[in-house]
DNA sequence: GGTTCTCTGCCGC
DNA sequence: GCGGCAGAGAACC
């Protein structure tokens, strides 16, 4: 379906539908089908008898094409995908840190989940019902050695923190958590000025919630943004944390 | 290669 | 707030 025939059942013009489009959703409608069909085709590929299969009942039409952008939808080869979909090696580990417990969750291809709370049960719980087949990774010194990274990271945000992120989300979430990863330690940013960066200016509340959804935290600095009065507004993690997190980067 | 579609800026109502 | 037009650029064939 193209953009007259969804102006039309909107009834609106084709160019004010992309407007109101836009300025609702903060992305355009070819990028948000173009999200829609990678997110079906992700969930598709590792359950499909075949790559092609999962291809074309996500709705690409070329193969040539799929294959083509794969990198930028899957960061791998569709093939690739599908058999590490199947048992989709996500494993964790929780750590203490001064904030609370910690858990560190790590795909292959790299860190997809960092949850702080009070209860290291509470957090795995919270994880399986994102990542239904993640397994816990116990005893391996690599891992523990991630998750004493992520604890030093919240102890002295300074450090600074290099590591692969397995984020997955829609076009325009993605834009908002590379925005974010823009703001230099010390700082904040209001929702509004993230969506005027991203190019969205009137999306300020879909900046929100786009933070709200970060699920990996502290390496998404989600709690650098704020109000614009400079009101700390919500977080995920408990509104103290963002305040613990912003007076360490403030002062070291 | 050309064509069609998407997206945006500008202007006018 | 809404729509038309035009132009750039991407996607498509």
């Amino acid at each position: 379906m193209g953009l007259d025939e969804l102006a039309r059942q909107a009834e609106l013009s084709p160019h004010h539908f992309h407007r109101m489009f836009k300025a609702i959703t903060g992305v355009t409608p070819k990028a948000y089908a173009n999200a829609h069909r990678a997110d079906r085709v992700r969930k598709a590929l590792p359950r499909s008898f075949s790559v092609t299969d999962a291809m074309y009942d996500a709705g690409y039409n070329s193969s040539g094409r799929f294959y083509a952008e794969s990198d930028a939808v899957l960061g791998m080869r569709p093939a690739a995908f599908r058999a590490g979909g199947r048992d989709a090696a996500i494993r964790f580990a929780v750590g203490e840190s001064s904030l609370g417990a910690i858990l560190v969750a790590a795909s292959e291809r790299g860190v997809c989940a960092i949850l702080m709370g009070d209860d290291p049960d509470a957090l795995a719980r919270d994880l399986q019902d994102q990542f239904p087949c993640a397994s816990v990774a116990g005893g391996d010194p690599a891992f523990e050695q991630l998750v004493a990274r992520v604890v030093g990271l919240v102890e002295a945000p300074r450090i600074g923190l290099d590591l692969p992120l397995d984020v997955r989300g829609t076009a325009f979430q993605q834009r908002v958590w590379q925005a974010l990863r823009e703001i230099p330690t010390g700082e904040t940013a209001s929702y509004s000025a993230i969506a005027a960066r991203i190019g969205a200016p009137k999306s300020a509340r879909a900046v929100a919630q786009a933070c709200a959804l970060n699920r990996v935290a502290v390496a998404i600095p989600c709690h650098r943004v704020v109000r614009n009065d400079g009101a700390l507004s919500g977080y995920r993690w408990g509104v103290e944390r963002k305040r613990a997190l912003l007076d360490r980067e403030a002062h070291d």
